[in-house]
DNA sequence: CTAGGTTCTAGAGTCGGCTCTAGGGCAACC
DNA sequence: GGTTGCCCTAGAGCCGACTCTAGAACCTAG
């Protein structure tokens, strides 16, 4: 990785992380940004691959479903510098938490699905022949009318 | 307590599905409901077992991000009765896609999580002595200034 | 020199999914 | 017979997270 720290537009950040301009913009007013933006001539923007790297971050904080106000509180400590690391760890915990039981929530919902789609398919092969209904308990047994 | 299979309030069947009341009628004006409300005098909404077994079932749904206008499409299948079984069990297939899509993205970003709770956590365990940063691509490294 | 592309700002609009309000009805209990 | 409590409707409001608009500046290529 032949870092050259060389200035980047919004444009090419935007690609870069998978943001929209607008979206970039939009992140820097909500005080989404490691360190503040640097301006070139008629106020443009320029980023780094550290910005990158940072919004990468924020990108996957998002996608596991961080709310943006708790990703600001972290880009604060992140901000304040060191000293604040027991505070981040505690928060990229709870954000863990989440995380888990979100996949445990989804996995939960899936075996449901799963099961559901299982009861399709054998009525399909066997032709409608038996109605489903008496499925015990699980899935909804709407199937009558 | 030896419920009689019948009749159900809106607050029973909010309490029984974790919905509330004002959700129960804006899903019923969404047209998410299998078969159509019945009314008491006064115009009360009386519901029935089946019909909170379908909202367990929607619940799961959303709760799995099936967006409204899918189960409403879904309900739409269910109401037409038997010959919808084919499209019901494809949306159901795409939805049970759609989960394990949701379920692998988060399990990623979860191991980035964990893996940025670890820099941390050893961080802070072995002291400040040595800044993380150079600890390779993956985690922000922004921990620098 | 003009045209096209990118950028800028402030602020408005959108979308999904609720959530609540106002204003009223009925039923039961004290 | 008043108060409490659940219920009704239509419609407004809210929240999070974008997404877009208007109007202007700049830069580069042809």
């Amino acid at each position: 990785m032949p870092e050259v720290a060389q200035d980047l537009s919004i444009g090419q950040v935007a690609e870069r992380t998978g943001l929209s301009v607008h979206t970039l913009r939009f992140y820097e007013r909500e005080g989404i940004l490691a360190n503040p933006v640097r301006r070139g001539p008629g106020g443009r923007r320029f980023y780094n691959e550290d910005d990158v790297e940072w919004l990468r971050l924020c990108v996957i904080l998002r996608a596991s479903g961080m709310p943006l106000p708790a990703i600001r509180q972290y880009t604060d400590l992140v901000r304040q510098g060191s000293g604040t690391e027991k505070e981040r760890l505690a928060l990229l915990r709870r954000h863990q938490e989440h995380v888990i039981a979100q996949i445990d929530k989804l996995t939960r919902c899936l075996d449901l699905i799963t099961f559901k789609v299982g009861v399709y398919e054998d009525h399909l092969e066997q032709g409608p022949a038996d109605q489903m209904c008496g499925a015990s308990s699980l899935p909804e047994n709407a199937e009558h009318d």
